[in-house]
DNA sequence: CCCCAGTCCTGCGGGC
DNA sequence: TGCCCGCAGGACTGGG
């Protein structure tokens, strides 16, 4: 569920009290909930994070960076359910690593990786392997890339909405936004990429930027189930802005005409107005 | 190369 | 009331 807003939102919410931090120990939870990924391995990890200092905290797609005065980082991938947090979990259950900071005046004493589902991945890497996940991943969508990523778009014959979700195409676009974006944009989800005009693919990134944007104000989206929350275990409010995720048969807000319809893309489930969203 | 189906995992809600 | 199954969707893998 985090997508790019949700993971903005994180690194936002941890920044301040873990940039210039030094790391004292890292510990991993001993409960059943063993099987989280850990790369290269967990010995590996403890070793060379034991009294690091934090250089940076920044986003990725949808990866938390955290940058080490080594030079090496630590990329948390949460994927669906997992959390960055400075302060206490959702539940004592889940609670996956836990990184001790030195003592500090200000600031956290600890911050935490939690995962409900346990999807999520924590890898170490050098600057190296760093640049080589960054070399396959598209441009942000938020940094002004538009004519790289609408070029890539315009190669695919893949329905636009599935092609949003890939990323090397264009990162941090996930299941959710992917349908409030194309809604926005007034493009129906199976249009085939390449179909679209330059025209339309430019309003397409431009609606992308607005709904991302708006979701990082709110602070992401919090669904029913209530797994992601920011870094100080708060929900986000972007949910109460959503015009068609999961609001199936309701009228669309846009054209008050249509009706939002549910479909299925790639196993995964597309929201869209089939009044005011055009092929 | 391009694309799809299957995989990991847990918790919840619908149906019987 | 209680159980079981299907579903939620991040990213990756294997195969057509």
């Amino acid at each position: 569920m985090p997508e790019l807003p949700e993971v903005e939102t994180m690194v936002r919410g941890v920044r301040p009290g873990l940039t210039g931090r030094q790391i004292k120990r890292m510990r991993f939870c001993r409960c059943p909930c063993q099987p989280l990924t850990i790369r290269p391995s967990r010995r590996r990890l403890q070793q060379v994070v034991k009294d690091r200092v934090i250089e940076s905290v920044d986003r990725l797609a949808k990866r938390i960076v955290v940058k080490l005065d080594n030079q090496d980082f630590i990329v948390i991938e949460p994927r669906m359910t997992g959390l960055l947090l400075v302060t206490d979990p959702p539940t004592q259950q889940h609670r996956r690593i836990v990184w001790e900071l030195a003592a500090s005046r200000h600031g956290p004493e600890s911050f935490e990786f939690w995962d409900r589902r346990g999807l999520g991945t924590v890898s170490l890497m050098n600057s190296e392997e760093f640049q080589q996940l960054n070399n396959r991943l598209g441009p942000d969508p938020l940094k002004m890339l538009d004519e790289d990523w609408l070029r890539q778009l315009a190669r695919t014959q893949r329905p636009v909405k599935n092609a949003l979700l890939d990323q090397s195409i264009v990162t941090g676009i996930g299941n959710i936004y992917a349908s409030e974006i194309l809604h926005r944009a007034r493009i129906s989800p199976e249009t085939p990429a390449a179909g679209l005009s330059v025209r339309r693919t430019r309003h397409l990134a431009a609606a992308a930027r607005e709904i991302l944007e708006a979701a990082i104000q709110c602070e992401g989206s919090t669904l029913g189930d209530g797994t992601y929350r920011n870094a100080l275990n708060q929900d986000g409010s972007y949910q109460n802005h959503h015009r068609v995720y999961q609001k199936s048969d309701t009228i669309c807000p846009t054209c008050r005409r249509g009706r939002v319809r549910k479909i299925i893309q790639a196993q995964r489930s597309t929201f869209f107005c089939p009044r005011c969203q055009r092929h």
